[in-house]
RNA sequence: GCCGUGGUGGCGGAAUUGGUAUACGCGUACGACUCAGAAUCGUAUCCUUCACCGGUUGAGGGUUCGAGUCCCUCCCACGGCACCA
């Protein structure tokens, strides 16, 4: 240990104080402004080890582009609204904003001495009124526009803490704070409609540069679904049920029809047995969420005497009330099509309803394409797989002739009933006689070219499978035994045989079920009407209009639900006049306040009801009858423009300068964790977005670039947790190493664009101590280290400017662990070096580059060697492009592509040279074996590889 | 189950456009300094071999003069979604 890292922290820290270093001049027209946005934190306390590697390292970028040349705006702020807050009130009876505000207090310290250069003159706290103001003005703006709205929807309900829960306070179905089972419940509360944006969302993440997981992710989300709705008829009534479907092409194979319990006509129908189909609705809307994904064997109920009438052929089917059905989706009906689609099969199977095949899967055998200018013959074939019970064996042909290996296939005679040929095919070619048939597995269709009689075959075949009732077996004939031999093969010998049918693999599956499966692909229809014989895809929108239908598109995406029955957050700025309706509160009574004479000790009511003042404020203001709303904003609503905000944190005119927004908009690069990828990066684009539309803002997407770190783990590569002991407090070894050491370590342990998880090694982190102290050790070795005396060595020189394109370009794509590596192999260079050749030059390009990685101790060697100013404020070393290109460059030779040596060349040496130079060195002539080489290749500067 | 991302030494990782695979660091071994240890410095460190040769980026195949990188099949890990019709 050398350096004296706390004395050199603390007069840093005292230097940089005096400069304001790091504040933003936001009209500055000199230089290019750059927005570095990292997500502001909840003031939970005390900085973890998540919290150094957020801020620290994206500090690093920061101090990198402000050495060169950008106007960087790299604010900070606490998103200060939310439940610890709350809760550590009810636990401790202490106010809310005072714990909130010590809070922030004491993590401002640790950031300082974190060495973060954020700039402080923006700081926006959310639970701050010239902050929520705001944030209560954009509400009302989207309430005057219709994007935000009352209605009534499920919500999830905590019975014991008797409150609403936000779904991220729901965790596997139970509440987060007393593990009580969640229920759902109807009530009447807030939305923003961002479902009205839902394609807009989606659409412009196409043109977003971000990583495709993130893209990814929210696609998910949004979930974009193409379909039709399609009404059928209640026979006997006017009334009818409303379908969404995305396979209107499987239209013809509806059994029945599903409402979910939710669905309005399940109340009114006149079913004749309404006790049993109300006792369902009661015992599926009690279910728990956790109940209803633990469970997923499909329960129903059919309320008797009511039919639904296909509107396609006027068929009638049953209807069922069953819980897989969602109210929320859709229109809470389904079309059931047991054969094509997982779910209703599985319901079909159950309640032994019928399954009707419209879709028939379509192969080509690969091996035997058809071929063109060859006949094509269609026929109906039969297909049977006859499977031995007492062995398990499969019946098979292994032709004597071809190199098949297959099931029993045949022709069906006109008229012939399938089975019975199947029966017939079986006995001629193989003997048996007694075989039951076990399953119908459906249609396929097949087609290739049958070389034994030189066509072109496309066949449908109907799939059979049976059991072997006896061994009772006929002779066969002198033609077939000379055709093909019959042999019993077990299932792994039929995987492995490689069997002659296309439709092995739709096939195969079945068999091993002995049963029907879904085939839930495309194909050729079957069993519908008209349309027999077409693609189900290029069909489905002819059968939509075939049945009256209408095309639609549906969101998995919901509405966002922002109503929080809450004390500590942003209160809705609505009063409700006499007869109830819901006005916005009006901008000259904003800010709204937040009351402070509230009970906030859970009641099952929402605690602003319990403020006398906010009643009587309300009357005051409004009038006698007019009463309050009583719930507050979920804080992702806080968060969806606080980055706006950071532009303009003082303004009391408007939330942000339109002009400040249109030069800083959108943020350049927004850095924070894979956590929020959903829902924070979601809210704030739809944010942005509406407000865009509203003219509020310049621009719909709010951030350029989004980066997303990874995970610091345990010292035993586990996620940190108090119970398993391996939590690290980074503050501990700031204070044993110094603040640049932990900054440099969290640097050094990873890429920082990519979500990973990285262990905090302790060895990695006394390393990162060893090469600062070796930095400080060169920087004394230096005897001229304030001499302005510039000497020329051309290959630090060289290592220099190379060191300073490659640490700013791995920068830029937030590679800081290469920059370090760089900076690492620079001072391995520079300590070879005798004291005499050592120069404070060069040493100051190496500060200067080391200056974002370690802060303090760089300003400390700044001033060992006679810097002017801070380091902070030096520019990143230049270097003339020249020197990059210049000197001689390794060229490897190679012969057939294997290394047999290398040569040193200029780097524009032609190619005739570079041949002539190779071909003197030993190892390539003996891999020449003297002969002349056929091809060369030749990549100046890189490679020179010769053929033989 | 579906979608996405990834798989490189004992470990964290590097290889930016298809062009010397294993940079940088940790760990380990040996050596120097020391009465001794700590610290520090030096040397070595993918496998095989005394050395040459040969082999190696999850497995197998392909394209190419040349593949960690591109294509196909499969395996594994992580992340997201999941009764969304």
């Amino acid at each position: 240990m050398n350096h004296d890292h706390k004395k050199i922290e603390e007069e840093a820290r005292a230097k940089w104080a005096g400069l304001s270093l790091y504040e933003c001049n936001l009209e500055d027209e000199s230089k290019d402004p750059y927005y570095l946005l990292v997500e502001f934190p909840y003031p939970s306390g005390d900085l973890h080890t998540g919290h150094w590697y957020a801020f620290a390292v994206t500090d690093i970028y920061a101090r990198m582009l402000r050495a060169r040349g950008k106007n960087v705006l790299f604010p900070i702020g606490f998103d200060a609204f939310g439940l610890p807050a709350e809760n550590a009130a009810i636990r401790n009876k202490i106010d809310p904003a005072e714990w909130t505000k010590g809070n922030i207090e004491r993590m401002k310290k640790q950031l300082e001495a974190m060495g973060a250069s954020f700039d402080w003159s923006k700081e926006v706290v959310t639970c701050d009124p010239a902050y929520y103001h705001w944030t209560q003005w954009l509400f009302a703006k989207l309430f005057e526009h219709g994007v935000a709205e009352r209605k009534e929807a499920p919500v999830k309900w905590c019975p014991k803490d008797q409150t609403v829960l936000a779904n991220e306070q729901v965790i596997d179905g139970r509440c987060e704070r007393c593990g009580t089972e969640v229920e759902e419940k109807r009530l009447t509360q807030w939305f923003l409609k961002i479902t009205q944006y839902a394609d807009r969302l989606l659409k412009n993440l196409d043109a977003l540069p971000w990583r495709e997981e993130i893209k990814e992710a929210q696609r998910a989300w949004i979930g974009k679904s193409e379909g039709a709705y399609l009404d059928f008829k209640i026979a006997g009534s006017e009334e009818k049920i409303r379908v969404f479907t995305t396979r209107p092409d499987t239209l013809f194979g509806v059994t029945y029809v599903v409402l979910a319990p939710e669905h309005p006509l399940v109340a009114s129908m006149p079913a004749q047995n309404r006790a049993e189909v109300d006792a369902y609705v009661t015992q599926s809307q009690k279910k728990t969420e956790r109940e209803r994904s633990e469970n997923k064997e499909k329960t129903g109920v059919k309320p008797e005497g009511i039919a639904a009438v296909n509107p396609v052929n006027g068929e009638e089917v049953p209807v069922f009330v069953a819980d897989y059905v969602l109210g929320s989706y859709g229109t809470g009906a389904v079309m059931a099509v047991p054969a094509h689609d997982e779910r209703d099969g599985e319901f079909a199977k159950k309640y032994n309803l019928p399954i009707r095949q419209v879709v028939a899967p379509v192969r080509t055998d690969m091996r035997n394409p058809p071929q063109e200018g060859k006949r094509n013959v269609a026929r109906y074939n039969v297909f049977a797989i006859v499977r031995d019970p007492k062995t398990d064996k499969y019946l098979c042909l292994i032709w004597k002739h071809e190199p098949w290996t297959t099931f029993i296939t045949g022709g069906i005679d006109e008229g012939e009933d399938p089975v019975d040929s199947a029966k017939r095919e079986i006995r001629e070619e193989t003997g048996y006689r007694d075989v039951a048939l076990v399953a119908d597995l459906g249609i396929t269709k097949s087609s290739w070219f049958a070389s034994h009689k030189g066509e072109n075959r496309s066949a449908t075949n109907s799939v059979l499978f049976f059991e072997l009732a006896s061994d009772a077996r006929d002779e066969v004939s002198a033609d077939e035994v000379a055709k093909h031999e019959a042999v019993w093969l077990t299932a792994e010998a039929v995987e492995a045989a490689g069997m002659q049918h296309a439709e092995f693999d739709v096939v195969w599956p079945m068999v091993r079920r002995r049963a029907y499966q879904p085939y839930t692909d495309a194909g050729i229809l079957v069993n519908s009407g008209a349309f027999d014989g077409r693609e189900s895809e290029e069909a489905k929108w002819d059968v939509v209009a075939a049945a009256g239908g209408e095309r639609t598109t549906q969101y998995r995406l919901r509405d966002w639900l922002v109503s929080r029955q809450r004390y500590w957050g942003c209160p809705i700025p609505v009063v409700y006049d006499p007869a109830g309706k819901p006005h916005v509160i009006p901008a000259e009574h904003l800010p709204w306040l937040l009351p402070t004479d509230v009970d906030f000790t859970p009641t099952g009511e929402a605690p602003l009801a319990s403020s006398k003042e906010l009643k009587e404020r309300v009357t005051r203001i409004f009038g006698e009858g007019w009463t309050p709303e009583y719930d507050t904003l979920d804080t992702f609503v806080d968060s969806s423009w606080y980055f706006a905000r950071y532009l303009d944190p003082r303004n009391a005119e408007q939330f942000a300068d339109q002009n400040r927004m249109k030069k800083w908009l959108p943020v350049d690069r927004y850095s924070g964790g894979a956590e929020h990828t959903t829902m924070h990066l979601l809210y704030s684009r739809f944010f942005t977005m509406a407000l865009y539309d509203l003219a509020l803002a310049p621009v719909e997407e709010p951030f350029a670039e989004r980066f997303s770190r990874g995970l610091i783990m345990g010292p035993d590569g586990a996620k940190m947790s108090k119970s398993k002991g391996n939590v690290v407090n980074p503050d501990e070894f700031a204070a044993k190493y110094g603040a640049d050491t932990v900054r440099v370590y969290l640097a050094f342990i990873g890429p920082y664009n990519e979500p990973g998880n990285y262990p905090w090694q302790l060895d990695g982190v006394a390393s990162m101590r060893k090469f600062l102290d070796r930095i400080e050790c060169l920087v004394e070795r230096c005897r001229s280290r304030t001499s302005a005396v510039s000497v020329k060595n051309f290959d630090i020189d060289r290592a220099l400017a190379m060191a300073s394109k490659k640490i700013a370009e791995d920068g830029d794509r937030f590679k800081f662990n290469t920059g370090v590596a760089a900076l690492m192999s620079l001072l391995n260079e520079l300590e070879k070096l005798s004291e005499s050749s050592l120069t404070a030059f060069m040493l100051r390009d190496f500060v200067i580059m080391l200056a974002p990685f370690a802060p303090h101790l760089a300003e400390h060697l700044w001033e060992k060697l006679g810097g002017e100013g801070s380091v902070h404020q030096a520019p990143w070393p230049a270097y003339d492009p020249a020197l990059l290109a210049a000197g001689e460059a390794t060229v490897v030779v190679q012969v057939a592509g294997k290394r047999r040596g290398e040569i040193a060349l200029a780097p524009d040496a032609p190619e005739a040279e570079a041949l002539a130079a190779a071909l003197a060195l030993a190892p390539v002539a003996s891999a020449l074996g003297g002969a002349e080489p056929s091809r060369v290749i030749y990549v100046p500067g890189r490679i020179l590889n010769l053929v033989p």
